[in-house]
DNA sequence: CGGAGTGATTTA
DNA sequence: TAAATCACTCCG
């Protein structure tokens, strides 16, 4: 008898804080199960962003494991990394789109995934996160119409989207002229449609995260 | 002026039905819109189930979009792989954990992803659905501590999992002693309480669908 | 119109 | 692919 329908305490939250576990009983997604919180008024929470922006600063989910309820000390890595790794897939999204075509080698997919961020764009303040960094060069890139170019070694060659430095235009190893695009006119502009799509949620979500659930 | 308050002809639907749109005013839900049907004589339909239910199979309302109230061919496809996808993953869990060990070849993944079911499977009748089949079959499997054997082709001694006929014992090419499950016994376990998961919850899912939605 | 329960989409 | 998040359906 598995009775997983009781709004449990959860002491890795404030007290008055309780997690109930729901199994799924039929569909595509039966034997499933979702996590609710619910907040010492009664209000229910179905996911962790849900909890931090209502919670806030007043406590740190870093290392608290939505699921489980528990605090995961070795969480905190991966969330550091995490909205890295976030806007990083914007821009492999948006350079694969880009280097359609110019065949670049399997290589780039794991230099990307390991890849840091230039140390000249890390740690601008606590106001300033990676995340709105990005989205600036991101946008850039998006706007610009010019070709894309930048200083050149030899490692830059055989891997096109290889990050060399920052200082001076982003990358280089390879230009991407207008017609380069041409050819790729209907991929390329798919692409930029991700992005538009992808900044304008981004401020969306920025704006949102100042004004919803501040009901409290 | 939006007046989104007169019932409109629906012409994926037979004769004389007709579909409105009411937009909520206030709320938490405000500006999203309920979707109403009413048949020749009158009556209100609320959703798609209930709509299902009355029609029954006069129409066929597989790919009826119930919010646009248009035919989705698109959807048709998604809803009848449904049932079989989802005992699939069942089935793909159970042999990729039993397996482990044998290194089956990727074509193993490629083979059951595209695999049908067996004929002798197929169109039991109305009643008996390839999903009640399946469990039944896993079912078997699952209390079944005997080796695993079955009859031998040359395609299956090269992909072990390959299904060849349903007549006689399942499949072959391979055995599982209980020596190689000794080897894995953890892992196995895991296997086994995956689908015992998997299989009450499929028992509940079954029973809830002979009493829910046959109120005609 | 609310909201629990599920499907669909995105992320890791 | 599976897990997590988000969106929607459907019935009270």
């Amino acid at each position: 008898m598995i009775m997983e329908r009781k709004r449990m305490d959860c002491p890795a939250l404030p007290p008055g804080w309780k997690k109930e576990e729901v199994i799924r009983k039929s569909g595509l997604s039966a034997g499933k199960s979702d996590v609710y919180y619910y907040s010492p008024t009664g209000k229910k929470f179905r996911s962790k962003p849900q909890l931090s922006r209502y919670l806030g600063n007043a406590v740190d989910l870093g290392c608290f494991d939505f699921r489980t309820g528990k605090m995961m000390p070795s969480k905190l890595q991966k969330n550091k990394q995490r909205l890295r790794n976030e806007n990083f897939n914007l821009f492999k999204l948006f350079w694969e789109k880009r280097l359609k075509g110019l065949r670049s080698s399997d290589v780039t997919e794991e230099v990307l995934r390991t890849m840091e961020l230039p140390k000249g764009l890390q740690s601008v303040g606590p106001a300033t996160t990676d995340e709105t960094l990005l989205s600036a060069i991101a946008s850039a890139l998006h706007m610009s119409s010019t070709p894309i170019t930048g200083q050149t070694s030899a490692a830059a060659e055989k891997n096109p989207a290889v990050w060399l430095n920052t200082s001076q235009p982003l990358c280089k190893a390879f230009v991407v002229t207008d017609e380069d695009i041409r050819e790729q006119e209907l991929k390329v502009h798919r692409a930029r449609k991700s992005l538009e799509e992808a900044l304008m949620v981004d401020g969306l979500a920025r704006a949102a995260e100042s004004t919803r659930d501040t009901d409290i």
